[in-house]
DNA sequence: TGAAATCCTACTAAATTAGTAGTAAAATAT
DNA sequence: ATATTTTACTACTAATTTAGTAGGATTTCA
């Protein structure tokens, strides 16, 4: 049931740049590879993802950087790792149909209550439930 | 957050020895690889986790396999996953001390809170929950 | 004594993860 | 203009983990 380093980090970006909401600066991924201590070229990989989901204002060049493009109560814990992970389901055959007898699977209502339940706490909880506003 | 083939598949192998349970009879891997299409040799190395555990009572020989040693009731899903898979946690620095900073880390709160649920959902959901009595 | 089952240890191919490397494009300061 | 800083994008790779397999030894029962 791990996380991969990519949702991890991810919610790690997300946090930082929602403490910074309320200043309205742009923030590095430079910045945040030094205090977090994750190389750059792999937050800059983990963003790409990210920014499908439109999450970001972002400019290029001196001080430039992200910020999000939502206050933080907009960003639910489920939405982020999603974006990050693709699937979050704790077997594959929840979101997929690679498993022809799922009708028939004695254990499939085990992970599908399993998965909902799941997916109810992680979209209850926002990044404004985590933040220390600076 | 996937679950990996010994987690699922201890929990169809406990939960297809739950549904013979009031038989009494002795059932063998080799009947439950048969049914679930799992390799003899897989399933059997994943009972040597389970047994560690005390969940079952076993005969070698014709005739022989296993049964429950209790009730559907008392086995809680989060016993037999964690018996399976060793840590179920989303991430790793809940049951280890592998990273320092643990305690300055912003999104650890986060983690802990999610493992927390999760363990207080698989552990209100025993075998008796998902059982088709025969 | 032989068949059927559990019990036990060691090995391995495939897949996934966790990155790295290199470059292009845009924004800004000088 | 141009040098610097930053995001944006694509391709590759080492290390780890997963999902098994292989080969027996031991026990039980007919």
């Amino acid at each position: 049931m791990k996380l991969t380093t990519k949702g991890r980090y991810a919610i790690a970006i997300m946090l930082e740049l929602a403490e910074h909401y309320d200043s309205g600066e742009l923030i590095s991924l430079k910045d945040i590879s030094e205090k977090e201590g994750i190389s750059l070229k792999y937050l800059e990989k983990i963003m790409i993802d990210l920014k499908k989901n439109d999450f970001f204002i972002s400019s290029r060049g001196v001080d430039g950087g992200y910020k999000l493009a939502h206050e933080p109560s907009f960003y639910k814990l489920g939405d982020i790792i999603i974006a990050a992970e693709k699937d979050i389901a704790p077997v594959s055959c929840i979101n997929d149909n690679s498993c022809e007898k799922k009708g028939l699977c004695k254990t499939f209502p085990i992970w599908n209550d399993l998965n909902k339940e799941l997916m109810k706490y992680l979209n209850s909880k926002t990044l404004e439930d985590y933040i220390e506003r600076k």
